[in-house]
DNA sequence: CACCAGGCAAGTA
DNA sequence: TACTTGCATGGT
């Protein structure tokens, strides 16, 4: 089996076994990169609790959110984890929605996709993950997002090493799958839920995989 | 109680 | 370059 048809039958089989995702939750692409920010390394339970308060409190749109105090803001995003360092990222990120976007993330949907992912790589805070997951969710351009569970879920079907890196995590489905932004959509939304439900760090958490029997 | 959750940056050697 | 550490809440 090549690793084209590989990458699609493992598509295929979390497809089959789960249905469609419709990710990323959020209402507005600026709501996505808020909770692209916030979910760092953190349940995304506490995200929405996060972006619950911002929506209770009026503040959930760039200009508001600008103008709004760090420590006010720090308060507000406080169950999602690192609230402070959050908090400051996100301040980051608004800067920069500001000076080079106008406030709207629409903007980047000007530059050639590698192009918008060095601006965003620029901001301090934010990261491959949480730069692809903008631009995938928020600003629907085509890269593949790789996460905590794609790295475990395909070394632990000896796909990869254990210790393969982001960048040739990203590269092993990018140089293979068709430039589809539904596809690596629906992808990293499926490895997310396999992950979650199925595929915990420790190993004996991981009964009844979609994937078990996958290489069989 | 220990461990974990959709990372990232800064410091050290 | 390759490790290590700080950041923090809330669920299991």
């Amino acid at each position: 089996m090549n690793r084209q048809n590989l990458l699609l039958n493992m598509f295929n089989a979390m497809l089959d076994a789960l249905g469609p995702s419709r990710w990323w939750p959020g209402d507005t692409p600026f709501e996505v990169a808020v909770g692209a920010i916030l979910t760092q390394n953190a349940a995304w339970i506490n995200v929405e609790r996060a972006i619950g308060n911002l929506k209770s409190a009026s503040v959930l749109d760039p200009e508001t959110l600008y103008a709004l105090p760090e420590e006010r803001l720090a308060e507000l995003v406080r169950p999602a984890g690192y609230f402070r360092l959050k908090a400051s990222r996100l301040k980051h990120f608004l800067a920069f929605l500001k000076n080079e976007c106008a406030f709207n993330l629409n903007a980047l949907a000007a530059f050639e996709v590698m192009q918008a992912r060095d601006m965003l790589l620029g901001v301090k805070g934010i990261g491959p993950e949480t730069a692809d997951s903008i631009l995938l969710y928020a600003c629907e351009m085509p890269v593949f997002v790789v996460d905590a569970y794609t790295g475990r879920i395909l070394s632990r079907h000896g796909l990869i090493p254990e210790e393969t890196d982001y960048a040739e995590l990203q590269a092993f489905f990018m140089d293979i799958l068709p430039e589809d932004v539904k596809l690596f959509n629906e992808f990293h939304a499926l490895l997310v839920r396999v992950g979650k439900d199925f595929c915990k760090r420790k190993a004996g958490l991981c009964r009844d995989c979609p994937l078990g029997s996958f290489l069989e």
